[in-house]
DNA sequence: ATCCAGATTGAACAGCTGTTTAGTGTATGA
DNA sequence: TCATACACTAAACAGCTGTTCAATCTGGAT
């Protein structure tokens, strides 16, 4: 849940328009004059309440990540994320200032970027031994790799949203778009990977296995997929 | 192959230092006298050739982009494609510069960019059709959306490369960082999962099944994953 | 030898950028 | 009531931006 009301602090208002500008126009193309016109004071306001545009940068980071770092810390169980999910489905245009704002923070390279990859895949990691236990999810042989992956392979809804719902032809709520419409549409295909495989044998495992093995620290002349 | 050597056109070597430039510190970032200074030039010389800051970056996506659209569209056999990511990791360096603006190309919005992306999911299907004539493929209901989301999972690894070779502390020999020793680490994990899937059962595809098919046009209250 | 088209440069331009500064309100506490 | 601190603004500043322009410098065709 947002507070959604304009009855916020001017230094949140003009935090919360910057995020949105930032995510949409990226940080370079996003000037301090558009990010007050935005939040309805003066240039020098802005300047005045965070010092600098890259003040102005580190209050939104720590808005938007150290809130999603914290909440990935704290709930470690599979359901909450599930409820998580489930709360940005429902008001999908509440968070999509946070997530276009997250997708640049992953492109561009910054510490706070480091730090939510770094905690989506702790959490991951997490989810994936509490599944092992249960008995949901195979056991892997390098777990951390595994968790990297599959984060990776999450994370890319997020960065590719805008040519995934592009050219599946879903209509997007957001520009950048990553509505229900498209999640439902990759589920099953996700999940049916996930579930049975991508490949009808371990034709294609084996053989990588036997090269990377055999060429432990080689010049990597061999590779698959 | 690439024309390693300083013999090119003043107009091909302004195009390739912008290349580098707008792939390393990003199209807004990168200024024209930049692009001008590393190609040894005066930056007056860089509008002469091509009219403006666009009109260079109109000519960057083309020779970048045409070049590699071109290739997936000839080259629909999956041997090719390999020997090409074969070619890349015996000489990282020359193509690094290429790999990171791809990756700016796919997330500042642009034509450009959506048509790498389409051409990259086109091949994607017709792998997954030959390789499903083949046998080497699982035969999936909706080909389509399972190409996208296969797509999705292999450019992750360019969109996130940076964070992958940081948290799984590979040595990279580029800034951004998909080197071959990256690859190597991944790509045993992914094709185990792409092998014998992730988890143990059907259980949460099967999930996933009903709820999405006895709300097709729901508001979108419930989803898996 | 002359001419000309194109490559190339240095300097300048107008506009935008982040930031500063001086000043005006406007509460709150003494 | 006064003073002080702070929110806030308008204007200006210096620096950088993409771009233009006039002037050279080349190399080849006539």
């Amino acid at each position: 849940m947002r507070s959604n009301a304009e009855d916020l602090t001017t230094r949140a208002r003009i935090r919360d328009a910057a995020i949105g500008l930032f995510g949409r126009e990226g940080f370079a193309r996003a000037t301090v004059r558009a990010v007050a016109a935005a939040a309805g004071v003066s240039p020098g306001l802005v300047i005045h309440h965070f010092g600098s545009k890259d003040g102005l940068r580190d209050a939104c980071d720590q808005h938007v990540l150290a809130q999603t770092a914290t909440q990935g810390r704290e709930k470690t169980h599979p359901e909450s994320t599930r409820q998580l999910i489930q709360d940005y489905l429902n008001h999908p245009d509440q968070y999509s200032d946070e997530i276009a704002y997250i997708r640049r923070v992953l492109s561009d390279e910054s510490e706070a970027g480091d730090a939510f990859f770094d905690a989506v895949v702790r959490q991951t990691q997490d989810i994936i031994h509490a599944g092992i236990e249960a008995g949901t999810i195979r056991k892997f042989d390098d777990a951390r790799s595994t968790a990297v992956v599959i984060a990776s392979n999450s994370l890319s809804i997020l960065m590719l949203g805008r040519h995934l719902s592009r050219t599946l032809g879903t209509v997007a709520p957001e520009p950048q778009g990553i509505g229900p419409e498209l999640l439902r549409q990759l589920t099953l295909p996700a999940l049916e990977i996930y579930t049975h495989g991508f490949y009808t044998d371990s034709r294609f495992l084996d053989a990588a296995r036997d090269v990377l093995q055999q060429s432990t620290s080689n010049t990597g002349r061999e590779h698959a997929l």
